[in-house]
DNA sequence: TAGGCCCTGGACAACGTTGTCAGGAGAAGC
DNA sequence: GCTTCTCCTGACAACGTTGTCCAGGGCCTA
């Protein structure tokens, strides 16, 4: 009475092999193997029955043992920082996009902005022998990457570049837009420019600040000290920072802001704030246009298809120096970065 | 001369493997297995020289070859719509945190609200051998899935319930909260007020549309035929729906909007209509507290993270019968939802 | 000192697939 | 009719890891 169980027919948990599949369809197994891969070299009545056993089976092909065997996952990784800020949804659809036109899947993952994470990520990646990686550097320093650059892993840092290693790097034009954007206040009239940042060891942070200061300097006006402020950018100490900026005793007329995250809690500050105040802030914001702010765009999606379109040309056996590529920004002005000087 | 390159020591797409680490300890191979497992049963010194062999060589284990000996993945496969919509980056994120608390990556794909397209991603995952699926569904059956989830393959469905198939789904209440949404509107004395929904084969829209109506009868109020739509969410169509609503013979004094994308293109479109409409939307937009806009809001990140913890409920052995869950929506009542009905 | 136990380490098979190679059947050419 | 060639098919090993099982040595106990 005992039935026994065997593997290929147990209901739940196992799952039919190209062994069982070759068993049913009294074939060998390397028959199947080449059905399933369109392999040329199979009758068609062969195939018919080969077809008939998968579909009777419900089999899958299992591409952990066929990775094993290839050596190539058709998988690339991606470390970004928060999936949730929109400026990353973007970038990872592009790549997606691209990966997707090359056959391979994406596996991605957010490093909270915490380089510890970042290296765990990218290792547990590199362990599941993804052919490529794009990381958008959370921490400074990516030699733990080495090893697996020199096995073979394809590399490309976007938006901040590698930190103590040579390699690919796909970045926007942070100093210039920046530049460009506090330029276009200063034309606009404002001598007294305050600038938020995000922490200092984030590299566009300090091209941005780097920006800020060039076109001051442009213009020959002094920063002073209370101006400028690097730092996390949760709303609170934004608010702080830029509340400080707004009423000390050199107060700035006009502000910069750093990125989306300091752009949304500037502006949320200003609806309350008295005086009229100019504001420009760096990466665009979904209807930024109805509430009229005045921003640096760079192109997220743009960002992420050129990183990707690099690493699959150098999977593809392109095998060049490292090289830096920097994406221009654009200037839209909508009205916040047009407000004159209030006068004291 | 010729020197021969032993695959451990080619340079370039090889990488060393335990039998390496072993040999240049001078241990077995279960040793090093044991060692980088953490397991129990070497001795201070053995585990010392492993790991000096394992540095030395820049050795990772291949997950692959893990994977197909333990047969499971410790990964999760997520299908999504779009991950550049603003509404699905916070629920990925969401997944990706539970599932890293479980020691399991994810991986996502956009469907691109594709039923093709979901379908091959979805299958895809499964031939990786992801421990559990979480789809977004695009299309209308999913009894593709059955012979996976026979064999094991956890699946949770979020945002859209499985079409002709049993599965576990976690939703939204659109229809409570359309109802909701256009009775708050009725309460502020509309009595003509227009619908516009995605595609009628999306299951929301269908609910929302349904919310809508319930509210409608509930105050007794007739709904002209011109004053439902249901089509593509891009912004030509909706912008032609919404201003013909506007227009026509008994134009509407208020608008539902179905989803995030219809309320930014009604948001524009409204900014620059002479005469005042009031307009609630369903699903939150970011700077919509800015910019007056009244909404239904759903958390999008509740949903991603309740779906998770039921998929890794089901890993872990639970085995109910398959359940749905509708998270409740709130109000936010910002401005736009309270303009009252302009005068004819 | 003998016997038994525990601790450490290694040999071996298995996971499911694909590459290599060889064999067999049938067709074509002499 | 026999050889040669082509086409189809299957046996087998290998990919890198982990689970099972056994051996040897050291230590404790009687």
């Amino acid at each position: 009475m005992a039935e026994t169980v065997r593997r290929s027919t147990s209901r739940y948990g196992s799952r039919p092999t190209m062994k069982d599949v070759a068993a049913r369809a009294g074939v060998g197994l390397k028959t199947v193997s080449r059905v399933v891969n369109g392999e040329a070299g199979v009758t068609q009545d062969t195939e018919r029955r080969v077809q008939e056993a998968i579909e009777a089976l419900g089999f899958r092909r299992n591409d952990s043992a066929r990775v094993l065997r290839k050596g190539r996952t058709a998988t690339v990784g991606l470390v970004l920082e928060d999936l949730a800020d929109p400026f990353y949804g973007p970038l990872s659809r592009a790549v997606e996009e691209v990966a997707r036109a090359h056959g391979a899947l994406l596996i991605n993952g957010s490093s909270a902005e915490d380089p510890e994470r970042e290296r765990e990520l990218a290792l547990a990646l590199c362990a599941r022998r993804v052919d490529g990686l794009i990381v958008i550097p959370a921490g400074s320093d990516h030699r733990y990457l080495e090893p697996e650059i020199r096995a073979g892993v394809a590399t490309v840092f976007v938006d901040r570049p590698a930190g103590r290693i040579e390699a690919d790097a796909v970045l926007t034009d942070s100093f210039g837009g920046a530049r460009q954007g506090v330029a276009h206040l200063i034309a606009g009239g404002h001598r007294r420019i305050g600038f938020i940042g995000d922490l200092p060891r984030i590299h566009t942070a300090v091209e941005r600040l780097r920006g800020y200061r060039a076109a001051m300097e442009d213009a020959e006006l002094p920063v002073a000290d209370g101006w400028v402020s690097l730092g996390p950018t949760d709303p609170e100490r934004v608010r702080e920072a830029a509340a400080a900026m707004l009423s000390g005793p050199e107060p700035v007329t006009a502000l910069f802001a750093g990125n989306n995250r300091v752009t949304v809690t500037v502006v949320r500050l200003l609806a309350e704030w008295e005086r009229p105040v100019a504001l420009v802030g760096f990466d665009d914001i979904e209807l930024a246009d109805l509430l009229g702010i005045t921003v640096v765009a760079q192109d997220a999606a743009a960002l992420g298809r050129t990183a990707a379109e690099r690493l699959f040309r150098r999977l593809e056996g392109f095998d060049d120096a490292p090289s830096r590529t920097e994406l221009p920004t654009v200037l839209h002005a909508r009205g916040s970065g047009e407000v004159p000087p209030a006068e004291d």
